[in-house]
DNA sequence: CTTGCATCCGTACTATGGTACGGATGCTAT
DNA sequence: ATAGCATCCGTACCATAGTACGGATGCAAG
């Protein structure tokens, strides 16, 4: 039952057979224990057969899954998102257009976005030049464009 | 205890004397009921002496303010900061500079977000246009690009 | 063989901005 | 007077992306 110590220095060698644990996952992939948990929890990484006993044993693939996660998410695909473009690369008989597709719908939803946040630094930049900044908070012509405020939209 | 109905025809009349009931208020700011109440949790517009019996009757003001939220929350400000706004806004101590200095951060901020969202809009259209879309998924470069990924940053 | 870090697990909490529910009242028109 | 919508209130829930906690084990080294 018990597996004696000679041979076994330590976590690289037993590794090198069973996988890693969630910490030696977490730490390759950069992320926190938690968060590797958390990304089971939403079946983003498949969990290693349920231990109910012992440690959970990580295959090396998962620190990559963990890695692609994390680059799309700096790609501005949501959790929900990757999970989908996570469930095309297993499908084979998915093709690479959709992956395309979803691709450019983000960049078409990046788009807009920015032309958002672009009409509200028009607008804020506007009411910030109109004020002098000198005078009380009651006279602001900032806080009275918002108080009286176009309905824009 | 009772003031007969003679005279008080509906809803107009008598707030024209107490002020409007939520729903009144609710909905001359365009807005629902759960969010007047949801504002008043968040201390963003103070709540008429409570009631404990009766309703609650608001100053028309009210309508304003929640106006002001909704135009400042336009402009890309947080509920947070729309309370400190109006903390601002109440305080005869404050200038109209601060309330500047705020727009103007803000405009930081949103520029912040657009070249962000400008980089990751830039590495996906990349990606999209070195996908000439044929193919399984398994070959595909944009899934490849977020395996390997460079980590960039 | 005991010390002590690592894991395991469910659950709760964070922030953001609301939305929904359910039972108890209020108020108004008929 | 009573039907029936509006309000009142606390509380729970939604999505998003995690973070934190606490008690119970696992396991390896000294």
């Amino acid at each position: 039952m018990n597996r004696p110590a000679e041979g076994i220095p330590g976590d690289a060698e037993k590794d090198r057979r069973t996988g890693l644990t969630i910490g030696q996952v977490a730490r390759a992939a950069g992320v926190g224990v938690e968060t590797v948990r958390f990304y089971e929890r939403k079946g983003l990484i498949e969990q290693p057969e349920k231990p109910m006993f012992g440690r959970r044993s990580y295959p090396p693939e998962t620190v990559a899954r963990i890695r692609f996660i994390r680059r799309a998410k700096e790609l501005g695909f949501t959790l929900k998102e990757i999970a989908e473009l996570l469930e095309l690369r297993m499908d084979p008989g998915k093709s690479c257009a959709e992956v395309r597709a979803r691709a450019l719908a983000k960049t078409a939803d990046i788009d807009r976005k920015i032309e958002t946040l672009g009409r509200m630094r028009r607008a804020l930049a506007d009411l910030a030049s109109a004020c002098r900044g000198r005078g009380p908070t009651i006279d602001c012509p900032i806080l009275e464009a918002m108080e009286e405020g176009e309905e824009h939209e």
